[in-house]
DNA sequence: CTGAAAGCGCTAACAT
DNA sequence: ATGTTAGCGCTTTCAG
């Protein structure tokens, strides 16, 4: 391995004169910066992110955490998948690398994030139960953003699910349909997408006089297909009085429809299907979805860009919400 | 930031002295070991990983390489999601981090290598033009292992695509198909895929004395599904006689089923289809896709301890094969 | 069993 | 404009 060493014996500077020249910073003339330079290139030299983070206490290391338990998809997650993909994408233009992290051995997070000196963290799909391991993180002044959990004192960037589920209501409606079941995810302060989406929902049907039935509400204990089939299944055997129902997401959508078409149920001319995520198995099932898209890229580029700015020490807003768009597909019947 | 010297002296003892007691390196009285790690516990002391790499030179960073481009799927994407998802949680289980590799910057891996002093390198999902740039690493002896393309040098854990090939085309004749068009991805040398599935897929024809017949190929420049509905739409116009179409990938499969459905092609009826990749679509779409399952937790898992292997110094061997899963569903019909 | 000395590669602060 | 000194936090080697 080269070292800022072995250039400086090389050219006959020193180390310091050396680190100068290979970062551009304090004054030197130009003749021994471009031989540095120059010996630098023809030597291979390149620099220790390590040795310098020790010296700095800036390791351009951003942790990430990523653990999807709840869907147990991995990865391979329709929301958030892309935004991991874009935030990277991100993180790499500002100079940034990503490292996930993670808790085994008993290690909290921020053990860990101290074990290898990141800058910064960014929780994408966190374990609920993570939650408390990730307040630690602000308490010791750690820059962080979410992009799903609320978590106190940590800026949260998230779609604005309370507008989605005022939209889905007043889109439902505006087809004619009066009688709207809805069938929820897990309920959750911190995770509370499903929760904002049933409160926008029932807002505009309160807003319009036709107000919801709480029999009409189903909650789901997981974000899975196999849940939402059953969580439907309770409804449906509770009560078949409704045209049309809005998912939570487009998972729990999927086990609707699997019941649909195992109890015959025609969609939509039965009943109206509204989902949320635009899963790509949305396009693709049939009837195709009519659903939600989560604007991924925006949510991505805002926690990128706040995350960066929090640690110039910028402050940042507590939340910020990101409209979704609604993609018009054929699951949802227009009644006259 | 509490360090071993700050433990040293509130106990009294040397740095080296608290370093050996954490590690239980060296020989040290039962006593003085636990009064250190006392100490140190309620301190709350939290090692810091960059110091230790630069004198140990062993950062425990794995880099991954993971730049779909290809399918512009990023980390959605139903074969290298799920490898990613299940190859950090072997990586972490042994006690690694997963770093991304980029290239931003005109960086190469290998100078990302050398900034972050990474142990050992994942290709799980290159860029094909990526492949110089890791065979490189290899000449510099950085541990690395590849999980799709065949890189000189580098050991590849890969689905044995041809044994895959020709257990399709064993499929379709028993189902008593002669005709059986082939819609391939790209062929390529590196990312042999689409080749060694037409491979496998061509000799049990000409094995069984049936033989293949070249109109019957096309190629597709891309592994997306505008590709392989163009692909297909070229294979179609040029001759309709066949009676099932093997798609090299899922994504090209529902190119094919897209065209079918605008052309009023039935499936299976009038022409089958079998894919390869077992997406989460597959079981969505109608019909159900019948397609092949690679085995993406076997491929992680093989790939982890081969990685793991070679950064201990044992040496690897230069391709492992897995074999990859038949999932029958509805796209493939049965003649008497 | 414990300590002293040295070094990993780099940069910051100060001196020249 | 360049050099000197020192230190980041840890481990290794060797001495005691």
């Amino acid at each position: 391995m080269v070292t800022i060493y072995d250039i400086a014996t090389k050219t006959g500077f020193t180390a310091p004169t050396v680190s100068k020249a290979l970062n551009g910073t304090g004054k030197l003339s130009e003749a021994t910066r471009s031989k540095i330079l120059e010996v630098a290139g023809q030597m291979g030299y390149k620099p220790s992110m390590v040795a310098r983070t020790l010296t700095t206490k800036k390791s351009n290391l951003i942790g990430v955490i990523y653990d999807d338990t709840k869907m147990n998809t991995g990865f391979d997650h329709p929301m958030f998948g892309g935004v991991l993909t874009r935030f990277r994408s991100q993180m790499e233009k500002a100079g940034y690398d990503i490292v996930f992290l993670s808790r085994t051995f008993q290690m909290s997070y921020l053990n860990h994030v101290r074990l290898r000196s990141v800058d910064g963290v960014a929780a994408i799909n966190p374990d609920t139960e993570d939650n408390k391991c990730i307040a630690e993180l602000e308490q010791e002044h750690i820059p962080c953003i979410s992009t799903n959990d609320y978590i106190p004192g940590i800026c949260t960037v998230v779609t604005d699910n309370e507008q989605a589920g005022y939209k889905a209501a007043e889109y439902l409606v505006n087809h004619g349909h009066r009688r709207i079941a809805f069938l929820a995810g897990p309920f959750s302060e911190t995770s509370p997408a499903a929760k904002e989406r049933f409160q926008g929902f029932k807002k505009y049907l309160d807003e319009q006089g036709i107000g919801f039935d709480g029999h009409l509400l189903e909650e789901c204990p997981l974000w899975n297909m196999a849940s939402g089939y059953q969580g439907f299944m309770r409804l449906w055997e509770r009560t078949e009085d409704f045209t049309a129902v809005f998912a939570a997401n487009d998972t729990l959508a999927f086990g609707i429809m699997q019941f649909a078409e195992e109890r015959g149920i025609q969609i939509p001319q039965r009943l109206s299907l509204l989902g949320f995520d635009d899963d790509r198995v949305a396009s693709f099932c049939r009837p195709r979805l009519t659903t939600f898209r989560q604007d991924r890229d925006t949510i991505a580029d805002l926690a990128a860009e706040i995350l960066l700015s929090l640690i110039t020490g910028i402050p940042a807003p507590p939340i910020v919400r990101v409209p979704a768009r609604l993609i018009e597909r054929e699951s949802v019947r227009r009644y006259p």
